[in-house]
DNA sequence: ATGAAAGCGCTAACAG
DNA sequence: CTGTTAGCGCTTTCAT
């Protein structure tokens, strides 16, 4: 039997029609050089031998692997999960091949998958940072060598980069403030990590909502650690150990959220009746978890589509680096108000 | 300033240390050929220029691309998410890419990404189908090709593939009996499709265990649709304006189950007051959902690890293709039991 | 409109 | 141990 698909060359093409590899090339790719007739014959013996061109070869030549490097810290949580359908979507569309790694949140692996997807040499990278990534040397690296590179969401805070980021800052001041203005005086805030850009502003958020209001801040109340359900459960532990719990706790994401909903339950305690929540993020289940949590929404779909697209720019032409800030929106659910009201 | 990183190649070290390309070739690649104090000088050398070797042009050469291709129906699905977490812990360890595509449960798409995997010369690949393919056509030419491939999940039921499956019909008549054994008798399925083996497998476990107990079926009870979210939903209005409720309801998916439960909670009734459920998939969530379902476990890094296990043996030698059925597990939370005791 | 020549950066024999 | 010779399959000039 006849050699098929993945065995085809274009030389195998340009034999059996007595043209040259040329021919085939141009003929294949619908340029405008070769004759309708020529370009008619070539794709049919081409599908008749289920041609599929070698695009390692093609790269190799064309000095461009249409393919676009992905860094993420995490995959199995609806954020990233999300964000990342997204990136997919609008790399199908611009007939990208997407190269996805996971950091699983260790500045190492991050390192080791940038190594590999620049040896793979991607067009460009979508990089957001891992919460252990403390040293920017191989980025400031990446963005000497001239590979285009965006950071999302988990950015450096540095002008020199790409960035496309929501608005921490104003969706922590939102949520903290909506939870002032029904009536909660005592705050609390899992901050997660605040060597992450996330983790500071939703900090910042945080604080500054309780300036604003005069409501004096408790260090004891803003609980480091990271951003994992167990961060949540152990923070809430701390929280109750203390035995100073406050009325009120906004957390940095939904993971969290979930550690605190479990350590809750545990303790024979309920939401909000003893403690009133908002977190970050909303994963299509907050509608259905006990009392549904106001949430401070991410718009995951536009970050994966604003990623891809200033990744796309920076490929095809020289751009000056930077910083897109989507929006968030409060999203209040029953529970913070429903109690208050209640009182 | 000197070429650096993505820039310099082998030619470029050798020129510098007078020595031939293949000496640095193998030097770089810890080849036994090469005398310890060449091997050291050429890796200072490289690391001094930043060297990242050209996997692309490697891959042409050795033809191996060190890559596995991915097609997946969904990605924000815990489900899937899961075991692409675990095929990425395994590809990590084993020094392997992975290359990730998304159908969004499109047979069309599923074609494009499969062309394109194939066209980019994965080392193998792992697929787990649409809920639209039926067309099997490009799996068998796969096949034929020689190229590694694994079915996950998903799959074709056909012994002349590869496959990994989780125990659906055992899950499926395990959930049901113990619906039965604490006392209903009006049972329904939400079916999901049922040209998938999943969909087809799950209905079958459901019946059998009806005619176990001699428990009639009732088709209208037996509801068809997708499996996600919006099936959820519909499949339950559906039995609710039937207005023939069962008490129970077997769910093929996690999406579908909260699907219901909104549903359920639109029609102002609920879980389990009015109808009781088992639920296929445990998202982490099932603890904090409002009477936290009973669920059929489902070994998602089983079936990532097993599947890449399968696809990297086909490539390092010719195997015959083989069935690996991974056992589930009924895990039993309060609901379903505690109503029946406390009737 | 078509083709010949050259080369992308690397590895795989094989020879010294 | 080290180097030479040949490509891998394709695209890119540049002729014709």
């Amino acid at each position: 039997m006849a050699k098929r698909g993945v065995h085809v060359t274009l030389a195998e093409i340009a034999r059996r029609l007595g043209v040259s590899k040329v021919t085939v090339s141009k003929a294949l790719r619908g340029h405008p050089d070769i004759s309708p007739e020529t370009s008619g014959e070539v794709k049919r013996v081409a599908r008749e031998l289920g041609y599929l061109p070698n695009y390692i070869a093609r790269s190799l030549s064309s000095r461009r692997t249409n393919t676009i490097g992905v860094v993420v810290p995490k995959i199995a949580h609806f954020f990233f999960s999300s964000v990342i359908e997204a990136l997919y979507n609008s790399a199908l569309e611009s007939g990208y091949e997407i190269v996805l790694t996971v950091s699983q949140e260790s500045a190492e692996r991050e390192a080791r998958h940038l190594q590999s997807l620049l040896s793979m040499r991607v067009d460009g990278l979508i990089v957001s940072l891992s919460a252990q990534t403390h040293d920017y040397a191989m980025f400031h690296w990446i963005r000497e060598l001239g590979v285009p590179l965006t950071m999302m969401d988990r950015v450096i805070d540095d002008d020199r980069f790409t960035r496309v980021v929501v608005d921490d800052f104003g969706g922590a001041f939102a949520a903290t403030k909506q939870a002032i203005s029904v009536g909660y005086r005592k705050l609390a805030h899992l901050a997660g990590g605040e060597g992450t850009n996330i983790g500071r502003e939703r900090a910042r958020g945080f604080t500054a909502a309780l300036e604003q209001y005069g409501i004096p801040l408790r260090s004891e109340w803003v609980i480091r650690g990271g951003f994992g359900e167990e961060d949540g459960y152990r923070g809430f532990m701390q929280l109750r150990e203390s035995g100073n719990m406050p009325e009120f706790l906004l957390t940095a994401t939904f993971p969290q959220a979930l550690g605190v909903y479990r350590a809750v339950a545990e303790c024979g305690m309920s939401i909000p009746a003893d403690i009133d929540i908002i977190c970050f993020g909303n994963t299509g289940l907050n509608q259905i978890l006990p009392s549904a949590p106001t949430y401070v929404e991410q718009p995951t779909k536009d970050l994966g589509v604003k990623a891809f697209e200033l990744t796309l720019k920076q490929i095809r032409e020289k751009t000056e680096p930077t910083l897109v800030t989507l929006p968030t929106r409060l999203v209040v659910c029953q529970t913070a108000i429903s109690r208050r009201v209640a009182l």
